[in-house]
RNA sequence: GGAAAGAUGGAUGAGUGGUUUAAGUCGCACGCCUGGAAAGCGUGUAUAGGUUAAUAGCCUAUCGGGGGUUCGAAUCCCCCUCUUUCCGCCA
Protein backbone atom coordinates (compact mmCIF):
# COMPACT_ATOMS: atom_id res chain seq x y z
CA UNK A 1 0.00 0.00 0.00
CA UNK A 2 1.25 3.66 -1.03
CA UNK A 3 1.10 6.12 1.53
CA UNK A 4 -1.99 8.28 1.50
CA UNK A 5 0.10 11.40 1.93
CA UNK A 6 1.78 11.09 -1.22
CA UNK A 7 -1.50 11.06 -3.32
CA UNK A 8 -2.65 13.71 -1.24
CA UNK A 9 0.43 16.00 -1.53
CA UNK A 10 1.32 14.99 -5.01
CA UNK A 11 -1.04 12.84 -7.09
CA UNK A 12 0.19 13.38 -10.48
CA UNK A 13 3.81 12.80 -9.99
CA UNK A 14 2.60 9.52 -8.49
CA UNK A 15 0.15 8.87 -11.22
CA UNK A 16 3.04 9.21 -14.01
CA UNK A 17 5.24 6.57 -12.57
CA UNK A 18 2.30 4.51 -11.94
CA UNK A 19 1.87 4.56 -15.80
CA UNK A 20 5.02 3.31 -16.06
CA UNK A 21 3.82 0.24 -14.85
CA UNK A 22 0.33 -0.25 -16.67
CA UNK A 23 -1.44 1.05 -13.89
CA UNK A 24 -4.04 4.17 -14.87
CA UNK A 25 -4.80 5.95 -11.65
CA UNK A 26 -7.38 7.79 -11.74
CA UNK A 27 -6.93 11.10 -10.37
CA UNK A 28 -10.23 13.08 -10.66
CA UNK A 29 -11.82 10.25 -9.26
CA UNK A 30 -9.24 10.01 -5.82
CA UNK A 31 -8.95 13.93 -6.03
CA UNK A 32 -13.10 13.89 -5.73
CA UNK A 33 -12.87 11.31 -2.76
CA UNK A 34 -10.18 13.12 -1.18
CA UNK A 35 -12.04 16.88 -1.23
CA UNK A 36 -15.19 14.84 -0.47
CA UNK A 37 -13.58 13.16 2.85
CA UNK A 38 -12.28 16.30 3.87
CA UNK A 39 -15.23 18.10 4.37
CA UNK A 40 -16.88 15.13 5.23
CA UNK A 41 -13.76 14.24 8.50
CA UNK A 42 -13.90 17.73 9.46
CA UNK A 43 -17.74 17.95 10.07
CA UNK A 44 -18.18 14.42 12.02
CA UNK A 45 -15.31 15.71 14.06
CA UNK A 46 -16.86 18.92 14.71
CA UNK A 47 -19.80 17.58 15.63
CA UNK A 48 -18.15 14.47 17.94
CA UNK A 49 -16.54 17.70 19.90
CA UNK A 50 -19.96 18.70 20.29
CA UNK A 51 -21.20 15.94 21.63
CA UNK A 52 -18.54 15.20 24.24
CA UNK A 53 -18.87 18.66 25.43
CA UNK A 54 -22.27 18.16 25.93
CA UNK A 55 -22.27 14.90 28.10
CA UNK A 56 -20.00 15.87 30.08
CA UNK A 57 -21.85 19.41 31.10
CA UNK A 58 -24.50 16.55 31.72
CA UNK A 59 -22.61 14.49 34.37
CA UNK A 60 -21.52 17.83 35.56
CA UNK A 61 -24.96 19.28 36.18
CA UNK A 62 -26.38 15.80 37.38
CA UNK A 63 -23.56 15.89 39.92
CA UNK A 64 -24.95 19.43 41.07
CA UNK A 65 -28.28 18.16 41.57
CA UNK A 66 -29.36 20.18 38.53
CA UNK A 67 -32.53 19.54 36.06
CA UNK A 68 -31.16 18.11 33.09
CA UNK A 69 -33.82 17.92 30.80
CA UNK A 70 -32.80 20.75 28.61
CA UNK A 71 -29.90 20.05 28.14
CA UNK A 72 -30.63 16.52 27.02
CA UNK A 73 -33.17 17.71 24.79
CA UNK A 74 -30.40 19.93 22.96
CA UNK A 75 -28.52 16.95 22.02
CA UNK A 76 -31.66 15.33 20.70
CA UNK A 77 -30.95 15.93 17.04
CA UNK A 78 -27.70 15.76 17.27
CA UNK A 79 -27.27 11.91 18.08
CA UNK A 80 -29.08 11.38 14.20
CA UNK A 81 -27.00 13.84 12.47
CA UNK A 82 -23.42 12.64 14.24
CA UNK A 83 -24.54 8.77 13.25
CA UNK A 84 -25.58 10.04 9.72
CA UNK A 85 -22.37 11.48 9.55
CA UNK A 86 -20.40 8.80 10.94
CA UNK A 87 -21.40 6.15 8.42
CA UNK A 88 -21.04 8.44 5.37
CA UNK A 89 -17.67 9.43 6.61
CA UNK A 90 -16.69 5.49 7.54
CA UNK A 91 -18.50 4.64 4.07
CA UNK A 92 -15.82 7.07 2.23
CA UNK A 93 -13.19 5.68 4.22
CA UNK A 94 -13.58 2.41 3.20
CA UNK A 95 -14.00 3.06 -0.30
CA UNK A 96 -10.27 5.01 -0.75
CA UNK A 97 -9.01 2.01 1.39
CA UNK A 98 -10.40 -0.45 -1.24
CA UNK A 99 -9.02 2.03 -3.70
CA UNK A 100 -5.45 2.36 -2.17
CA UNK A 101 -5.53 -1.47 -1.86
CA UNK A 102 -5.63 -1.81 -5.24
CA UNK A 103 -2.91 0.31 -6.25
CA UNK A 104 0.56 -1.06 -6.99
CA UNK A 105 3.59 -0.22 -5.71
CA UNK A 106 5.88 2.26 -7.23
CA UNK A 107 8.77 1.11 -8.82
CA UNK A 108 12.52 2.57 -8.36
CA UNK A 109 14.47 5.22 -10.01
CA UNK A 110 16.97 2.58 -10.78
CA UNK A 111 14.22 0.63 -12.80
CA UNK A 112 14.23 0.45 -16.34
CA UNK A 113 11.06 1.74 -18.03
CA UNK A 114 9.53 -0.68 -20.48
CA UNK A 115 6.15 -2.38 -20.99
CA UNK A 116 6.94 -6.09 -20.64
CA UNK A 117 9.62 -8.86 -19.99
CA UNK A 118 10.99 -7.36 -23.43
CA UNK A 119 12.38 -4.87 -22.00
CA UNK A 120 14.19 -6.45 -19.00
CA UNK A 121 17.53 -5.95 -18.50
CA UNK A 122 20.20 -8.80 -18.64
CA UNK A 123 22.74 -8.19 -16.01
CA UNK A 124 24.97 -11.00 -16.36
CA UNK A 125 25.40 -14.71 -17.26
CA UNK A 126 26.74 -17.09 -15.45
CA UNK A 127 28.59 -20.49 -16.74
CA UNK A 128 28.24 -21.89 -20.21
CA UNK A 129 25.30 -24.12 -21.10
CA UNK A 130 26.78 -27.77 -21.86
CA UNK A 131 27.12 -28.91 -25.35
CA UNK A 132 25.68 -32.11 -26.02
CA UNK A 133 27.11 -34.57 -28.64
CA UNK A 134 23.45 -36.34 -28.02
CA UNK A 135 19.94 -35.53 -28.07
CA UNK A 136 18.80 -33.82 -25.55
CA UNK A 137 15.62 -35.10 -23.37
CA UNK A 138 13.36 -32.43 -21.88
CA UNK A 139 12.76 -33.37 -17.17
CA UNK A 140 9.57 -35.12 -18.64
CA UNK A 141 11.14 -37.96 -20.65
CA UNK A 142 14.48 -38.20 -18.20
CA UNK A 143 12.46 -38.33 -15.56
CA UNK A 144 9.79 -40.87 -15.94
CA UNK A 145 11.96 -43.84 -15.56
CA UNK A 146 13.11 -42.41 -12.32
CA UNK A 147 10.01 -41.34 -10.66
CA UNK A 148 8.52 -38.78 -12.24
CA UNK A 149 4.65 -39.44 -12.36
CA UNK A 150 2.43 -36.84 -13.69
CA UNK A 151 0.17 -40.03 -14.29
CA UNK A 152 -1.03 -40.54 -10.59
CA UNK A 153 -0.74 -36.68 -9.55
CA UNK A 154 -3.43 -36.72 -12.53
CA UNK A 155 -5.58 -39.63 -11.26
CA UNK A 156 -5.46 -38.02 -8.11
CA UNK A 157 -5.80 -34.37 -8.14
CA UNK A 158 -6.03 -33.36 -11.66
CA UNK A 159 -4.08 -31.80 -14.04
CA UNK A 160 -1.03 -29.52 -12.92
CA UNK A 161 -0.42 -32.36 -9.88
CA UNK A 162 2.84 -34.76 -9.33
CA UNK A 163 3.82 -37.67 -7.49
CA UNK A 164 7.09 -38.03 -7.54
CA UNK A 165 8.60 -41.29 -6.58
CA UNK A 166 12.12 -43.28 -5.46
CA UNK A 167 15.29 -41.36 -7.63
CA UNK A 168 13.00 -38.38 -7.83
CA UNK A 169 11.69 -38.08 -4.97
CA UNK A 170 14.73 -38.55 -3.33
CA UNK A 171 16.42 -35.67 -5.37
CA UNK A 172 13.80 -33.44 -4.28
CA UNK A 173 14.10 -33.51 -1.23
CA UNK A 174 18.36 -33.24 -1.05
CA UNK A 175 17.74 -30.41 -3.24
CA UNK A 176 15.78 -28.73 -1.07
CA UNK A 177 18.05 -29.75 2.07
CA UNK A 178 20.82 -28.40 0.44
CA UNK A 179 18.94 -24.98 -0.04
CA UNK A 180 17.94 -24.57 3.58
CA UNK A 181 20.94 -26.09 4.69
CA UNK A 182 23.39 -23.60 2.93
CA UNK A 183 20.97 -20.57 3.87
CA UNK A 184 20.33 -21.38 7.38
CA UNK A 185 24.41 -22.45 8.03
CA UNK A 186 26.13 -19.63 5.37
CA UNK A 187 24.41 -17.00 4.67
CA UNK A 188 22.33 -16.46 8.60
CA UNK A 189 19.29 -16.94 7.87
CA UNK A 190 17.24 -18.33 11.07
CA UNK A 191 15.39 -21.55 9.70
CA UNK A 192 11.13 -21.45 10.33
CA UNK A 193 8.48 -23.45 9.71
CA UNK A 194 5.23 -21.84 9.11
CA UNK A 195 1.54 -22.61 8.75
CA UNK A 196 0.91 -23.58 4.82
CA UNK A 197 -2.89 -22.19 5.79
CA UNK A 198 -3.34 -18.30 6.24
CA UNK A 199 -5.91 -15.91 7.14
CA UNK A 200 -6.93 -13.10 5.06
CA UNK A 201 -5.32 -10.52 7.21
CA UNK A 202 -1.98 -12.23 6.15
CA UNK A 203 -2.97 -12.09 2.97
CA UNK A 204 -3.75 -8.85 2.62
CA UNK A 205 -0.83 -7.59 4.60
CA UNK A 206 1.53 -8.91 1.50
CA UNK A 207 -0.82 -8.06 -1.52
CA UNK A 208 -1.99 -11.17 -2.41
CA UNK A 209 -5.70 -9.67 -1.50
CA UNK A 210 -7.95 -8.18 -2.43
CA UNK A 211 -6.93 -7.84 -5.97
CA UNK A 212 -5.78 -11.46 -6.32
CA UNK A 213 -7.83 -13.89 -4.65
CA UNK A 214 -8.63 -15.89 -8.07
CA UNK A 215 -4.74 -17.12 -7.97
CA UNK A 216 -5.13 -18.45 -4.35
CA UNK A 217 -6.71 -21.89 -3.31
CA UNK A 218 -9.75 -20.81 -0.56
CA UNK A 219 -10.87 -23.32 2.26
CA UNK A 220 -13.54 -22.80 4.10
CA UNK A 221 -13.33 -22.91 8.26
CA UNK A 222 -15.43 -21.63 11.11
CA UNK A 223 -17.86 -20.14 9.08
CA UNK A 224 -14.84 -18.04 7.70
CA UNK A 225 -11.91 -18.92 5.33
CA UNK A 226 -7.94 -19.89 5.22
CA UNK A 227 -5.96 -19.73 2.26
CA UNK A 228 -3.27 -21.80 1.19
CA UNK A 229 -0.30 -19.49 1.16
CA UNK A 230 1.29 -19.11 -2.59
CA UNK A 231 4.75 -18.52 -0.96
CA UNK A 232 6.08 -18.71 1.85
CA UNK A 233 6.78 -15.16 1.58
CA UNK A 234 3.44 -14.63 2.98
CA UNK A 235 3.36 -16.66 5.77
CA UNK A 236 7.12 -15.47 6.94
CA UNK A 237 6.55 -12.05 6.18
CA UNK A 238 3.93 -11.94 8.04
CA UNK A 239 6.14 -12.73 11.63
CA UNK A 240 6.07 -8.80 11.91
CA UNK A 241 2.55 -7.93 11.29
CA UNK A 242 1.41 -5.50 13.83
CA UNK A 243 5.21 -5.61 15.70
CA UNK A 244 6.93 -2.71 16.74
CA UNK A 245 10.68 -3.95 16.75
CA UNK A 246 13.25 -2.22 18.11
CA UNK A 247 15.99 -1.02 15.95
CA UNK A 248 18.88 -3.27 16.80
CA UNK A 249 16.76 -5.81 16.26
CA UNK A 250 17.34 -5.39 12.36
CA UNK A 251 17.98 -7.30 9.99
CA UNK A 252 16.00 -10.12 10.63
CA UNK A 253 16.68 -13.08 8.37
CA UNK A 254 14.28 -15.73 8.00
CA UNK A 255 14.46 -19.06 5.23
CA UNK A 256 11.76 -21.50 5.25
CA UNK A 257 11.13 -25.16 2.63
CA UNK A 258 6.95 -24.76 2.40
CA UNK A 259 4.88 -26.57 -0.52
CA UNK A 260 3.72 -23.53 -2.21
CA UNK A 261 -0.25 -23.38 -3.65
CA UNK A 262 -1.31 -21.23 -6.97
CA UNK A 263 -4.48 -21.72 -8.85
CA UNK A 264 -3.64 -19.28 -11.30
CA UNK A 265 -6.95 -19.19 -13.12
CA UNK A 266 -5.44 -17.41 -15.66
CA UNK A 267 -2.79 -19.56 -17.05
CA UNK A 268 -4.45 -22.02 -18.46
CA UNK A 269 -2.70 -23.75 -21.69
CA UNK A 270 0.90 -21.89 -20.68
CA UNK A 271 3.75 -24.77 -19.92
CA UNK A 272 0.99 -27.47 -19.59
CA UNK A 273 3.84 -30.00 -20.14
CA UNK A 274 5.42 -31.17 -17.02
CA UNK A 275 6.72 -29.93 -13.71
CA UNK A 276 7.31 -25.81 -14.46
CA UNK A 277 3.84 -24.84 -13.85
CA UNK A 278 2.10 -26.66 -10.70
CA UNK A 279 -0.81 -25.99 -8.39
CA UNK A 280 1.66 -27.62 -6.14
CA UNK A 281 5.58 -26.95 -5.69
CA UNK A 282 8.01 -26.46 -2.76
CA UNK A 283 10.10 -23.92 -2.58
CA UNK A 284 12.85 -22.46 -0.04
CA UNK A 285 11.96 -18.92 0.56
CA UNK A 286 14.43 -15.85 1.74
CA UNK A 287 12.78 -13.20 3.66
CA UNK A 288 14.33 -9.97 4.94
CA UNK A 289 13.36 -7.31 7.35
CA UNK A 290 15.56 -4.84 7.17
CA UNK A 291 15.95 -0.73 8.20
CA UNK A 292 14.67 1.48 5.15
CA UNK A 293 17.90 2.51 4.42
CA UNK A 294 19.73 -1.20 3.98
CA UNK A 295 16.78 -2.17 1.78
CA UNK A 296 18.81 -1.34 -1.50
CA UNK A 297 21.76 -3.33 -0.35
CA UNK A 298 19.58 -6.13 0.89
CA UNK A 299 18.17 -6.77 -2.16
CA UNK A 300 22.16 -6.79 -3.62
CA UNK A 301 22.91 -9.89 -0.57
CA UNK A 302 19.38 -11.74 -0.68
CA UNK A 303 19.69 -12.58 -4.73
CA UNK A 304 23.68 -13.25 -3.96
CA UNK A 305 22.19 -15.78 -2.28
CA UNK A 306 20.14 -17.80 -4.43
CA UNK A 307 22.58 -16.92 -7.33
CA UNK A 308 25.12 -19.00 -5.01
CA UNK A 309 22.51 -22.41 -4.87
CA UNK A 310 23.02 -22.12 -8.43
CA UNK A 311 26.96 -21.41 -8.99
CA UNK A 312 27.06 -24.34 -6.02
CA UNK A 313 24.66 -26.70 -8.05
CA UNK A 314 26.97 -25.68 -11.59
CA UNK A 315 23.65 -24.56 -13.28
CA UNK A 316 23.92 -22.12 -16.03
CA UNK A 317 21.85 -18.82 -15.37
CA UNK A 318 21.08 -15.25 -16.31
CA UNK A 319 20.12 -11.77 -13.80
CA UNK A 320 17.95 -9.86 -15.35
CA UNK A 321 16.51 -6.58 -13.56
CA UNK A 322 12.75 -6.49 -14.17
CA UNK A 323 11.44 -3.05 -16.41
CA UNK A 324 8.60 -1.68 -14.46
CA UNK A 325 5.96 -3.28 -16.44
CA UNK A 326 7.28 -6.61 -15.53
CA UNK A 327 7.37 -6.18 -12.17
CA UNK A 328 4.80 -8.14 -9.18
CA UNK A 329 2.26 -5.89 -7.34
CA UNK A 330 4.35 -5.39 -4.34
CA UNK A 331 7.51 -4.82 -5.66
CA UNK A 332 9.69 -1.58 -5.76
CA UNK A 333 12.56 -3.87 -7.43
CA UNK A 334 12.80 -6.78 -8.83
CA UNK A 335 15.59 -9.41 -10.03
CA UNK A 336 14.95 -12.57 -11.58
CA UNK A 337 17.37 -15.53 -12.11
CA UNK A 338 16.77 -17.63 -14.69
CA UNK A 339 18.51 -20.86 -15.39
CA UNK A 340 19.78 -22.63 -19.11
CA UNK A 341 17.25 -25.23 -19.50
CA UNK A 342 18.63 -27.33 -22.40
CA UNK A 343 15.60 -29.11 -23.64
CA UNK A 344 13.70 -25.57 -24.33
CA UNK A 345 17.13 -24.02 -25.55
CA UNK A 346 16.27 -21.06 -23.00
CA UNK A 347 16.33 -19.44 -19.69
CA UNK A 348 13.71 -20.02 -17.41
CA UNK A 349 12.57 -18.30 -14.03
CA UNK A 350 14.10 -20.31 -10.86
CA UNK A 351 14.09 -17.36 -8.71
CA UNK A 352 12.48 -13.54 -8.26
CA UNK A 353 14.21 -11.32 -6.35
CA UNK A 354 12.43 -8.30 -4.82
CA UNK A 355 12.25 -5.43 -2.47
CA UNK A 356 8.85 -4.96 -1.53
CA UNK A 357 10.12 -0.94 0.54
CA UNK A 358 7.15 -0.33 2.75
CA UNK A 359 4.62 -1.00 0.80
CA UNK A 360 3.69 -4.41 2.63
CA UNK A 361 5.29 -2.74 6.16
CA UNK A 362 2.13 -0.53 5.93
CA UNK A 363 -0.51 -3.07 4.94
CA UNK A 364 0.96 -4.85 7.98
CA UNK A 365 1.89 -2.04 10.61
CA UNK A 366 4.89 -3.36 10.77
CA UNK A 367 7.41 -0.91 12.42
CA UNK A 368 10.53 -0.24 14.37
CA UNK A 369 11.24 2.48 16.79
CA UNK A 370 13.94 4.63 14.54
CA UNK A 371 17.50 6.30 15.82
CA UNK A 372 14.95 9.43 16.61
CA UNK A 373 12.27 7.34 19.15
CA UNK A 374 10.15 7.63 16.11
CA UNK A 375 8.06 4.68 14.64
CA UNK A 376 8.87 4.19 11.09
CA UNK A 377 7.79 1.16 8.43
CA UNK A 378 10.72 -1.59 8.07
CA UNK A 379 11.19 -2.25 4.63
CA UNK A 380 10.47 -6.10 3.65
CA UNK A 381 12.48 -8.70 0.89
CA UNK A 382 11.93 -11.96 -0.05
CA UNK A 383 13.28 -14.11 -2.99
CA UNK A 384 13.07 -17.53 -3.84
CA UNK A 385 16.65 -19.69 -2.90
CA UNK A 386 14.95 -21.52 -5.11
CA UNK A 387 11.89 -22.97 -6.49
CA UNK A 388 12.75 -26.55 -5.19
CA UNK A 389 10.74 -27.91 -8.41
CA UNK A 390 11.91 -26.11 -11.50
CA UNK A 391 15.71 -26.84 -10.06
CA UNK A 392 14.98 -30.75 -9.78
CA UNK A 393 13.63 -29.50 -14.07
CA UNK A 394 17.31 -28.03 -14.42
CA UNK A 395 19.22 -30.58 -12.97
CA UNK A 396 17.50 -33.59 -14.92
CA UNK A 397 17.63 -31.59 -17.79
CA UNK A 398 21.68 -30.33 -17.54
CA UNK A 399 23.19 -33.58 -16.00
CA UNK A 400 21.56 -36.19 -18.28
CA UNK A 401 23.55 -38.68 -20.34
CA UNK A 402 23.36 -40.41 -23.57
CA UNK A 403 21.85 -43.28 -21.58
CA UNK A 404 19.30 -41.51 -19.73
CA UNK A 405 20.51 -41.46 -16.65
CA UNK A 406 21.37 -38.19 -14.54
CA UNK A 407 24.80 -37.26 -12.95
CA UNK A 408 24.53 -36.00 -8.90
CA UNK A 409 25.79 -32.52 -8.92
CA UNK A 410 28.89 -33.05 -6.24
CA UNK A 411 27.15 -30.99 -3.82
CA UNK A 412 24.19 -33.13 -4.13
CA UNK A 413 25.68 -36.58 -3.13
CA UNK A 414 26.00 -35.71 0.74
CA UNK A 415 22.01 -35.82 0.86
CA UNK A 416 22.17 -39.06 -1.22
CA UNK A 417 24.65 -41.71 0.28
CA UNK A 418 27.45 -40.77 -1.85
CA UNK A 419 25.20 -41.95 -4.83
CA UNK A 420 26.76 -40.06 -8.12
CA UNK A 421 24.58 -41.25 -10.62
CA UNK A 422 20.51 -41.24 -10.68
CA UNK A 423 19.59 -44.93 -13.03
CA UNK A 424 16.41 -46.34 -13.90
C1' G B 1 -16.07 -30.86 21.01
C1' G B 2 -17.37 -29.41 26.56
C1' A B 3 -16.24 -26.23 31.02
C1' A B 4 -13.92 -22.18 33.56
C1' A B 5 -10.86 -17.81 33.97
C1' G B 6 -8.66 -14.00 31.41
C1' A B 7 -7.07 -9.90 27.38
C1' U B 8 -6.21 -2.22 29.91
C1' G B 9 -0.22 2.14 27.48
C1' G B 10 7.06 -0.09 26.73
C1' A B 11 6.15 -3.54 31.30
C1' U B 12 3.17 -4.38 35.59
C1' G B 13 -1.49 -3.14 37.43
C1' A B 14 -6.11 -0.30 39.42
C1' G B 15 -10.54 1.06 37.45
C1' U B 16 -18.83 -2.06 37.67
C1' G B 17 -22.24 4.37 33.60
C1' G B 18 -20.38 11.01 34.24
C1' U B 19 -14.28 15.70 38.02
C1' U B 20 -10.80 9.15 34.52
C1' U B 21 -8.25 14.39 31.38
C1' A B 22 -7.00 5.73 32.04
C1' A B 23 -4.62 6.07 38.99
C1' G B 24 -0.21 3.84 41.18
C1' U B 25 4.43 1.26 40.39
C1' C B 26 8.53 -0.10 37.21
C1' G B 27 11.27 1.13 32.95
C1' C B 28 13.07 5.02 29.78
C1' A B 29 14.61 10.40 28.64
C1' C B 30 16.05 15.08 30.48
C1' G B 31 17.19 18.26 34.65
C1' C B 32 18.67 19.14 39.91
C1' C B 33 21.97 17.02 43.45
C1' U B 34 27.33 14.50 43.18
C1' G B 35 34.44 14.46 42.42
C1' G B 36 31.84 10.47 39.59
C1' A B 37 27.90 7.13 40.18
C1' A B 38 23.84 5.09 42.91
C1' A B 39 19.92 6.76 45.82
C1' G B 40 16.75 10.92 46.26
C1' C B 41 13.91 14.99 44.10
C1' G B 42 11.58 17.35 39.77
C1' U B 43 9.75 17.28 34.72
C1' G B 44 8.46 14.46 30.70
C1' U B 45 7.35 9.78 28.36
C1' A B 46 1.34 5.80 23.41
C1' U B 47 -0.53 5.36 18.36
C1' A B 48 -3.28 6.97 14.20
C1' G B 49 -5.94 10.82 11.88
C1' G B 50 -7.76 16.03 11.11
C1' U B 51 -6.39 21.23 11.09
C1' U B 52 -1.59 23.80 10.41
C1' A B 53 4.27 26.67 7.85
C1' A B 54 5.04 23.60 12.19
C1' U B 55 8.05 17.51 14.83
C1' A B 56 3.75 24.25 18.26
C1' G B 57 -1.22 24.43 19.72
C1' C B 58 -6.26 22.73 19.19
C1' C B 59 -9.66 18.72 17.82
C1' U B 60 -11.11 13.37 16.87
C1' A B 61 -10.48 8.17 17.47
C1' U B 62 -8.23 4.03 20.00
C1' C B 63 -8.67 -0.17 26.91
C1' G B 64 -8.19 -7.97 22.19
C1' G B 65 -11.75 -7.37 17.36
C1' G B 66 -16.77 -6.28 15.64
C1' G B 67 -21.81 -4.82 16.67
C1' G B 68 -25.54 -2.84 20.22
C1' U B 69 -27.86 0.08 24.54
C1' U B 70 -27.16 5.38 26.28
C1' C B 71 -27.05 12.38 26.10
C1' G B 72 -22.48 9.81 27.78
C1' A B 73 -19.19 3.02 27.76
C1' A B 74 -12.61 0.52 29.70
C1' U B 75 -17.24 -0.24 32.69
C1' C B 76 -23.77 -2.83 30.63
C1' C B 77 -25.60 -6.45 26.43
C1' C B 78 -24.57 -9.72 21.93
C1' C B 79 -21.10 -12.13 18.49
C1' C B 80 -16.06 -13.39 17.38
C1' U B 81 -10.64 -14.08 18.11
C1' C B 82 -6.66 -15.30 21.11
C1' U B 83 -4.33 -16.93 25.89
C1' U B 84 -4.30 -20.14 30.33
C1' U B 85 -6.29 -24.40 33.05
C1' C B 86 -9.32 -28.87 33.23
C1' C B 87 -12.16 -32.84 30.55
C1' G B 88 -12.82 -35.47 25.85
C1' C B 89 -10.48 -36.81 21.22
C1' C B 90 -6.04 -37.34 18.52
C1' A B 91 -0.40 -37.82 15.57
Amino acid sequence: MLDIQLLRNDLDAVAQRLKTRKYDLDTAAFAALEAERKTLQTTTQDLQAKRNSVSKSIGQAKARGEDVAPIMAEVENLKAELAASETALSELQGKMEALLAGIPNLPLESVPVGKDESENKEILRWGTPRQFDFEVKDHVDLGAPLGLDFETGAKLSGARFTVLKSHIAKLHRALAQFMLNTHSNEHGYEEVYTPYLVNAASMHGTGQLPKFEEDLFKVPHNDDSLYLIPTAEVSVTNFVRDTLLKADELPLKFTAHTPCFRSEAGSYGRDVRGMIRQHQFDKVELVQIVHPEQSVAALEELTGHAERILQLLELPYRKVLLCTGDMGFSSQMTYDLEVWLPAQNTYREISSCSNMGSFQARRMQARFKNEAGKNELVHTLNGSGLAVGRTLVAVLENYQNADGSITVPTVLRPYLGGLEKLAA
